[in-house]
DNA sequence: TATACAATTGAATATATGTTAAAACGTTAA
DNA sequence: TTAACGTTTTAACATATATTCAATTGTATA
């Protein structure tokens, strides 16, 4: 195999990786599913409304983070910014991990 | 929605999220690929195929991350240890990340 | 039994991530 | 124009993860 194909392979996987690190945590998740469900939601309701508790600081960063990586979207609209996921695809990867035997 | 119930939900999302970071790294996830070829495979004919390139000892200790969160299972055989996936549903998991546009 | 081989382990270190709290920013409405 | 609100930013700290290397274990074979 070629170098450049090799590069290409690997950063295939590094970016595969990184999206999966990216929402790698209960509190994200639950966020991906949120917004799955209710399309957009502000900060602050994204608060109230998850069960994992979540102060809205850290909310903001883990909010940063995933829109960082593409994977959310945002719009402001006054005081509010609205967060919406970037393609929802990606929710089929709770079916995904939840099909498998050794959960 | 009753404590117990959001105890059990709260346990699906640390599942979910602890099975996402385990495999969220490209050595980790180029192992998953080759054992999807392969069915099984040794420690070291997985590094001598591995394009990332790893060293053995580093992927003792990814295959044993693996093993721990059951993801993969282990066979030896005299001298050495077969791996393969516990469950190939989790392959899946490439083509729902590989899909979006985002990516 | 001594040697070589395959793999694991453990300790040390580096790097990344999660968390908290306070301060700052932009927007709206009194 | 100042006060309140929603959100972001920053810095500090704690925790978790990745990486390296040397030592160790278990197995097969000369």
């Amino acid at each position: 195999m070629k170098n450049t194909e090799k590069n290409i392979k690997a950063k295939r996987l590094e970016q595969v990786a990184k999206i999966l690190k990216t929402i790698a945590h209960p509190v994200k998740l639950e966020v991906l599913e949120l917004l799955g469900k209710y399309e957009q939601l502000s900060v602050s309701s994204i608060c109230s409304k998850i069960e994992s508790g979540c102060e809205i600081s850290m909310m903001s960063h883990h909010l940063a983070k995933m829109k960082d990586n593409g994977i959310l979207v945002s719009e402001k609209d006054g005081k509010q910014v609205y967060y919406r996921i970037a393609d929802k695809n990606l929710l089929k990867i709770f079916n995904c991990v939840e099909n498998c035997e050794f959960l």
